[in-house]
RNA sequence: GCCGACGUGGCGGAAUUGGUAGACGCAACGGACUUAAAAUCCGUUAUUCGCAAGAGUGUGCGGGUUCGAUCCCCGCCGUCGGUACCA
């Protein structure tokens, strides 16, 4: 290939024109109150998710999604948008860190590094990014917001009745005059206690292999999301940041979004809201209540026993002496499982019993407690009432440990069950409530035990709040210093916290993070030390689609123009207008950052409650064996070769026609070429070579208007391409400009006007080529505007796509039979007619029972043979 | 196990308020141009029977609704993604 002579000048084509955009700085996006600012023009925000700059460099995954948005903000724009385009980088993160670990240099020359070669990447596939928002997360301009953002966190909480953050001084100032007589030491306990970024010491994710703790939602399988390393549970005191008082309206505020209903179910049951009831247990022999959370309060009866967690506070009070050794080795050889031997291996369930009893309060019979895994503490109040004819984990627990079942529900008629029914149905042996369907059942007796004060309505959530502090180095120090055993918030005007300069990155072997080695900069005063954990990667990308609208603000994160401009000026739900990226982020980044968004919100700075209208995620790009691309499996396909031997409009071409965007599809070597000699086919469309080799615009080119087919044609294609667009078909839509391609190239008057309309509805998606043909269709004929790709999308004319006639099919008992042509909207009189003399004639032998005709489309005949 | 998406030629895919299945591209085969090759251009290409005209079959499998089903309904099978003792 590399010997092979190129169908047309790509390479001087490619590099002129980005040589072009660069300096003209063409794609621009304008703020209100720059010079030139059109208020007229609607806004509009094409967002990737920004990249973290691997020093892989660019794979061909990335630029799927990337081209995909490129498309669509080239178009928007032709179509009269001020469109936002911008790229960034999401620089913070393990590789970096663990290459410094490796050789000594600094992450920092890493990264930039790594950022410039991604950036010269994407600047030679022609992407139409306004580099002038350029942001990365490690550039303490940037971060500085960040921690910003942390210290909104950290002086807010949610008020109840609203359900909305507001600040923790209100909060304060409400405490101090219902306490008044509560110590300074006590309100502040109880401040800290309700900060959306408060302090925790609860067992933590612990990853050794990576030396930090993880979030609930970067374990997979008891595994480390990143690495595959094994986790352990262990007590630690970390940050942790509030979300799950959001849970309610994280699901809630999702509806209205237009995002595949896929990814919003993903998000609703990673934060998984369940309804029941809070049951309290007396215990026989002790002042102490065991309250449990239950989906089934109408099993009440059938509970034959109890479990709490291993780790659950009453352990210790439940157990008798004669049981203590048991329970003690039981809940020591639990603590010592890692999560995947907890859940993944464990198939066989066990526990042991405390020899402590319960009192069920519907029918005061003592149920002993037992000590078993299977009860998360966790989720819930860390305590079950188990009910096993009803619950197949209680089933399977019961039956292996002998413990009695009872059946108190009645499956509905008809339905046969095999052992464990977890269905609705009737209840029985269940006193007050034998006969009422499940619903009612549940009703009446969560009103029952409220009036007893025994129990009440609650709902769960699955989600936990989110730990947010790592045991990192390249990562944002958090604003925060420690006094007397008390966090304390720096203020505003210290921002941006730096982590110092260091030489030695690696992990302290405890769970200390390395900036604890610091021991200069950890000495914030002489009574006060800083914090040395840092935050999640996750946190600079939570909020930097918000930072590109006012990218160099120093004095806010975005100051209130840009931010009502950008995310607030029409009355859609979510800011952003199309938001595109991969599907693995469909939990952890964006149920973080639409937390975020929620904060801000209410605090007052932002317009909507939620960042990101419209999502589309695109599908993963496998090798040519099928196989997920990986460098041990040696089928990385490098955008570099491809752009080297065809040119980045044959590789932004081919990666849209593969198929649907959001599709999981295979790369095939030829199939590049395929697009490379679709665009060699429309150079040539418009040039020729002449004897000494030199091309020139072909003589074909004419100053006329399309006539007759090619008119036809021709707006057929705009109305194609356009709506395809606009539905991101890219796939189809090019397709449609090779039929027009096709079509024109036969003919051997080819009108310029017809020329520059394709030429315009090509831009989008391969803009070097489209841009060097119309200027040197401008060069010939004047006329054209000068910048093709900021010029105005074409308009088809609908009358330009009627035919005179019309192909219409005949079928008889609904099998084609023949074809006949008739006029537009003939008569049915006149189609049967026609119909019935066509070939189908043949077949209708016997007695025509219905006849029917679908206008302009087709005629049926149903035929009953004569007996 | 549960949730979601999907299943169409040799391959990627197209077509659905139910109305000509296989657009477009790849690969393959045949031809033109060439001393030859590359590039380019033209043609064939779901499958079975047939010299042909034509006929039969065909959108994972089995049923159903309908004049008519790739599309709607019921029951299976398979692939991919997510999730996993959440009471």
């Amino acid at each position: 290939m590399r010997e092979r002579r190129r169908q047309y000048p790509f390479d001087e084509i490619e590099a002129r024109w980005q040589k072009h955009w660069e300096s003209e700085g063409t794609y621009r996006a304008l703020n209100p109150g720059d010079a030139g600012f059109d208020t007229n023009k609607p806004k509009y925000i094409v967002l990737d998710m920004f990249p973290y700059p691997s020093g892989d460099g660019l794979h061909v995954g990335h630029v799927e999604g990337y081209t995909a948005t490129d498309i669509t903000a080239r178009f928007m724009r032709m179509r009269g948008h001020n469109v936002m385009h911008p790229m960034g980088w999401d620089a913070f993160g393990l590789p970096a860190e663990q290459y410094a670990i490796k050789t000594g240099q600094h992450p920092r020359v890493t990264t930039d590094h790594n950022t410039g070669q991604f950036k010269e990447q994407l600047k030679r596939l022609g992407f139409s990014y306004d580099w002038s928002r350029e942001i990365n997360t490690t550039d303490p301009n940037y971060f500085k917001w960040t921690q910003w953002i942390f210290l909104q966190l950290y002086h807010a909480y949610v008020d109840e009745a609203t359900g909305k953050a507001r600040p923790i001084a209100e909060l304060k100032k409400a405490r101090l005059e219902s306490h008044p007589d509560e110590s300074a030491e006590g309100c502040r306990d109880y401040i800290d206690s309700r900060r959306l970024a408060y302090v925790s010491e609860v067992p933590v994710n612990w990853c050794p292999e990576l030396g930090t703790v993880l979030a609930n939602e970067e374990v997979k399988d008891g595994k480390s999301e990143v690495g595959g390393f094994s986790v352990e549970k262990r007590p630690m005191r970390q940050w942790m940041l509030r979300i799950t008082d959001y849970a309610q309206r994280l699901i809630d505020e999702l509806e209205p979004l237009d995002w595949s209903e896929g990814i919003k179910t993903m998000q609703r049951e990673w934060i998984g809201r369940s309804e029941g009831a809070e049951v309290v247990f007396t215990l026989a022999d002790h002042e102490e209540t065991l309250t449990v959370f239950t989906t089934r309060p109408d099993t009440l009866f059938g509970a034959t026993y109890m479990v709490v967690a291993p780790e659950h506070p009453y352990v210790e009070l439940l157990t008798t002496d004669k049981q203590r050794d048991s329970v003690t080795s039981y809940c020591a050889s639990v603590a010592n499982k890692s999560d995947l031997e907890r859940t993944e291996l464990a198939k066989e369930k066990s526990g042991v019993f405390t020899g402590g009893y319960a009192v069920n309060p519907v029918n005061n019979e003592r149920i002993p407690v037992w000590v078993a895994d299977y009860v998360l503490m966790t989720y819930g109040t860390g305590a079950i009432m188990a009910v096993p004819a009803h619950d197949e984990r209680d089933h399977e627990f019961a039956t292996a440990l002998g413990l009695p079942i009872i059946e108190v529900v009645k499956a509905t008629e008809g339905a046969e069950v095999e052992g464990c029914f977890s269905g609705d149905g009737t209840a029985v042996n269940s006193g007050m409530l034998d006969g009422l369907a499940t619903a009612e059942a549940k009703t009446k007796i969560i009103d029952w035990l409220g009036e007893q004060g025994r129990g009440e309505k609650k709902v769960n959530f699955k989600l936990r709040d989110w730990l947010f502090s790592r045991q990192r180095y390249w990562g944002e120090p958090f604003p925060i210093v420690w006094q007397d055993g008390k966090h304390q918030a720096l203020p505003q005007s210290e921002l941006p916290i730096q982590a110092p300069e260091m030489d030695d990155f690696k992990p302290t072997g405890t769970s200390d993070p390395p900036l604890a080695k610091a021991i200069d900069w950890v000495a914030y005063s002489e009574s006060a030390s800083r914090e040395t954990n840092t935050m999640p990667q996750w946190a600079g990308s939570c909020w930097y689609y918000l930072r590109f609208a006012d990218p160099d603000n120093e004095s806010a994160f975005i100051s209130k123009e840009a931010e009502a401009y950008w995310f607030g000026a029409d009355d859609q739900a979510g800011s952003v207008d199309l938001y595109v990226g991969g599907a693995e982020h469909a939990v952890l980044h964006l149920l973080y950052a639409r937390f975020w968004h929620k904060v801000l919100f209410d605090l007052g700075y932002l317009s909507k409650d939620e960042p990101f209208h419209r999502l589309v995620n695109q599908g993963l790009i496998l090798g040519p064996d099928s196989q997920k691309m990986s460098k041990s499996r040696g089928n990385v396909v490098n955008p570099d070769d491809v752009i080297e031997n065809y040119g980045a409009d044959a590789l932004r071409l081919y990666e849209m026609f593969m198929g649907p965007l959001e599709q999981v599809k295979p790369w095939n070597e030829h199939g590049v070429e395929g697009l490379y000699r679709f665009l060699a086919r429309v150079w040539r469309l418009i040039m020729d070579q002449n004897q000494e080799g030199e091309w020139q615009l072909s003589m074909a080119v004419v100053d006329s208007a399309p006539e007759g087919e090619l008119h036809r044609l021709l707006h057929e294609t705009i109305k194609k391409v356009t709506g395809d667009t606009e539905k991101m078909a890219y796939n189809t839509a090019i397709s449609q400009m090779m039929v027009f391609v096709k079509g024109y190239t036969a003919a051997d008057k080819r009108p310029v006007s017809a020329l520059r309309d394709f030429l315009a509805l090509l831009s989008p998606y391969a803009p070097h080529l489209a841009e060097e043909l119309a200027e040197k269709l401008n060069e010939a004929f004047p006329g054209g505007s000068s910048d093709l790709s900021l010029s105005d999308w074409p308009e088809f004319d609908e009358e330009a796509l009627s035919h005179a006639e019309v192909q219409l099919v005949v079928q008889v008992n609904g099998k084609l039979r023949d074809r006949i042509t008739l006029g537009v909207d003939a008569d049915k009189e006149s189609v049967i007619s026609k119909a019935s003399e066509s070939r189908a004639k043949e077949f209708l032998e016997g007695d025509v029972v219905k006849t029917i005709v679908v206008p302009n489309k087709l005629v049926n005949f149903v035929v009953r043979p004569r007996a």
